[in-house]
RNA sequence: CGCGGGGUAGAGCAGUUUGGUAGCUCGUCGGGCUCAUAACCCGGAGGUCGCAGGUUCAAGUCCUGCCCCCGCAA
């Protein structure tokens, strides 16, 4: 069977090895075009292109491949396609070519957690799992119809970072049974009930910022949903401090929210929030890099009482 | 050639402008006090100040080259 393979970032990449540990036919792979990335704008390859390459797969960039992309790919007579994380809305023309329909691997229990950022808005919103759905892609947004899911429990320890890494493994044996069922003529497929459906836009720099107002545990939330982008941060005197890591503390005093209650290498930095208090464990100070919090308060002396707004870090 | 910060003891930092025998907080080791302590007191160990070269009587500090790390922006 003729695979042609779609997907760009690391969630992408366990799903293109396994087709190939497993042996399939991966006739082509799309992925997004290279673009300057990181410290000194230099451009760089996709994760799933460096795959691709490591293997000698023939890769294509379009720009958009609902219109400059189309010809390669009918070019490439693909029985199947796969998604996973590609990053580009296909077009009614393209759902045509592949003979057999468009497979995605969608990071989310659909019809929960539709767009392009399920795993944050399923941390950012407290949900006690979540999981990978395989489904038949459709030319509306995860809108199609389900095959498999597998489900993981979101700990405490969780931050988007892990768990997406967590279910990119997921999805990639999704994937591979997924696709084994499909060509047993086995394979489930179920509608998705548009009653539960959820839909979050891809995260913005706004999404990391931490109200103190609001009750510790939203703040938590908050912190581990927005690893490693755009991360938690709240303003400081001279700019923003982020936040990487944060748990409950407790506050016996009636203190502002907002306002340092405590700032020394033993005790740590706490402050306090609507309901209570809650200490920044791992923090990053304007043009630093980040590091426990503890340690930072070593070299740098912060006085405890102020809000934490009109502290110089 | 996108903008910028930095490499000083195990950790985090100060000191570099105005060159002159390396300092702070924490940790660590030993001792003491205490019912007790993230407490306190006394004492000690631990540093080729990123690498190389240069200027100088003298360089962490000035000059030149190189290596490495990081933040922002995308």
């Amino acid at each position: 069977m003729r695979i042609v393979f779609m997907g760009t970032p690391a969630f992408a990449v366990p799903s293109l090895a396994a087709l190939l540990q497993a042996g399939h036919e991966v006739v082509g792979v799309f992925t997004q075009p290279d673009r300057p990335k990181g410290r000194g704008g230099k451009v760089q390859m996709s994760p799933v292109k460096e795959l691709a390459l490591a293997h000698n797969i023939p890769v294509f960039q379009p720009l958009k491949i609902r219109t400059d992309g189309l010809a390669d790919l009918t070019a490439l007579a693909p029985d199947l396609c796969v998604t996973a994380a590609f990053g580009q809305i296909l077009s009614e023309a393209v759902l045509a070519v592949p003979k057999q329909g468009t497979v995605n691997v969608h990071a989310s229990l659909l019809p929960r957690h539709r767009g392009p950022a399920p795993v944050n808005w399923a941390i950012l919103q407290g949900d006690s799992q979540t999981g990978v759905t395989t489904m038949l892609t459709d030319k509306g947004i995860d809108t199609g119809d389900m095959l498999l899911r597998a489900t993981t429990p979101i700990t405490e320890d969780d931050t988007a970072e892990t768990l997406l890494t967590r279910l990119a493994q997921i999805g990639a044996d999704l994937l591979i049974e997924t696709i084994e069922r499909l060509s047993r003529g086995d394979c489930p497929r179920e509608k998705q009930n548009e009653a539960l459906m959820t839909y979050e836009p891809k995260l913005s720099r706004e999404l990391g910022a931490l109200d103190f107002f609001k009750p510790t545990r939203e703040s938590l939330l908050r912190v581990r949903a927005v690893i490693p982008w755009p991360g938690a941060y709240a303003p400081v005197a001279n700019g923003i401090l982020k936040v990487w890591r944060a748990v409950k503390a407790e506050n016996n005093v009636s203190a502002a929210p907002g306002t340092v209650l405590l700032a020394d290498p033993k005790q740590g930095l706490v402050v306090a929030t609507g309901d209570g208090a809650m200490e920044l464990v791992e923090i990053q100070a304007p043009n630093a890099k980040r590091m426990d919090a503890r340690a930072y308060l070593r070299g740098h002396a912060i006085d405890a009482g102020k809000p934490l707004s009109e502290v110089t870090i």
